[in-house]
DNA sequence: TTGTTATTAGTAGTAGGTCATAAAATTAAG
DNA sequence: CTTAATTTTATGACCTACTACTAATAACAA
């Protein structure tokens, strides 16, 4: 970045910037704009932009509970009750990360996460492999409501479970979903 | 923490708080444990801990990109090619990220996830959510193998729109789903 | 007691800042 | 052009949570 902005101009792209990469100093800031760290950091004051180790605290702390409940773990939702190879209850409280911004309406993919690691851990076979999933959203949830899913082996057909999953809200049937599942031994990899 | 503990159980401790917890300072730890901070670093370096700052970096540099691609955008996969209201295609360049450790299977959820915004993308109205959703995974992906999602409207009735993604991994089939959606016009909520 | 391991103490140096003050450069207005 | 206001830069003191290193002390085992 050659060219002076003005401060206007500046602030907006300093920003943008840091809405798309929290992790960029002030200094290498100020050498992509071409100006001081001092005028960098007056910048940030003004826009109410933290420091750097604040930001990447920021991202660190509100993923890290996101990231808990959806990708980082292995299960999605709290594991309440389990047989293993036969039955087991999970919950899961909804909340504004879920849903779509103008709807309100919780994701899809959430249940569907919710499920497959529900019927994935009845299974525990080390780790099972999804076949084929067939699945009926009943209907839509809202943020704030609590997921109580129960998932079911209702049949087993040599390596290859098959696992039904409900999804409630209050009683009331929102979703399901019935999950083939392959156990896999330690030898070799799986055809589904 | 009152109790004095042996070099190997405070290590295994620190170690489990950390595990728990990144975002205890050295500070903190000396604490807990009744032993100088000195001693914590001893302890962190012989186990290999970065210190706090490194720890929260870390946190937050894997939980962003996985959180971009999956739960922070509201589309998975990159869009390549798209006629509203008709058909697009879309692709996911899959990483050691999205897989089961133990198979290096890729989680069903993100193929899912693929699909459903695919079809979200195409019935751009005003965000529309999902009715029913009936899916077939043909055969497993793996870790690095480039996803291809082609997603066609089928069908539209009134405000319901059936869509059919394909999935593929260079020209085979690897993941099939039909999806119900209802368009969203801005007044009123929606039952499915 | 001696040797070994574990712990504590202290100093210097680091990154990536904050806060306050002051001087210089730029821009706008009369 | 000159003055005033705005914007930018410079400077120094201080902060946190460390690293890296040296040295002294405490604990315990043979």
């Amino acid at each position: 970045m050659n060219e002076k902005f003005k401060k206007n101009e500046r602030q907006e792209k300093l920003q943008d910037i840091l809405k798309e990469d929290p992790f960029v100093t002030d200094e290498e800031l100020s050498e992509k704009f071409n100006v001081s760290i001092q005028t960098i950091r007056l910048d940030r004051m003004e826009l109410g932009i933290p420091e750097l180790r604040e930001r990447v605290k920021n991202v660190a702390e509100t993923n890290f509970a996101k990231v808990k409940t959806i990708v980082g773990k292995e299960f999605v939702g709290e594991l309440i009750d389990i047989t293993p190879g036969k039955s087991a209850i999970s919950l899961l409280e909804t909340d504004k990360s879920m849903v779509f911004e103008k709807t309100k309406v919780v994701k899809g993919q959430y249940m569907y996460a919710m499920a497959e690691t529900l019927a994935l851990a009845i299974v525990d076979a080390k780790a099972a492999l999804i076949g084929i999933a067939n699945i009926k959203y009943k209907r839509p949830v809202l943020s704030g409501e609590r997921l109580i899913a129960k998932g079911e082996v209702i049949r087993v057909r040599g390596n290859k479970f098959f696992v039904w999953v409900f999804l409630y809200v209050n009683q009331q049937e929102v979703f399901r979903g019935k999950f083939a599942l392959v156990g896999i031994e330690d030898n070799g990899g799986g055809n589904a």
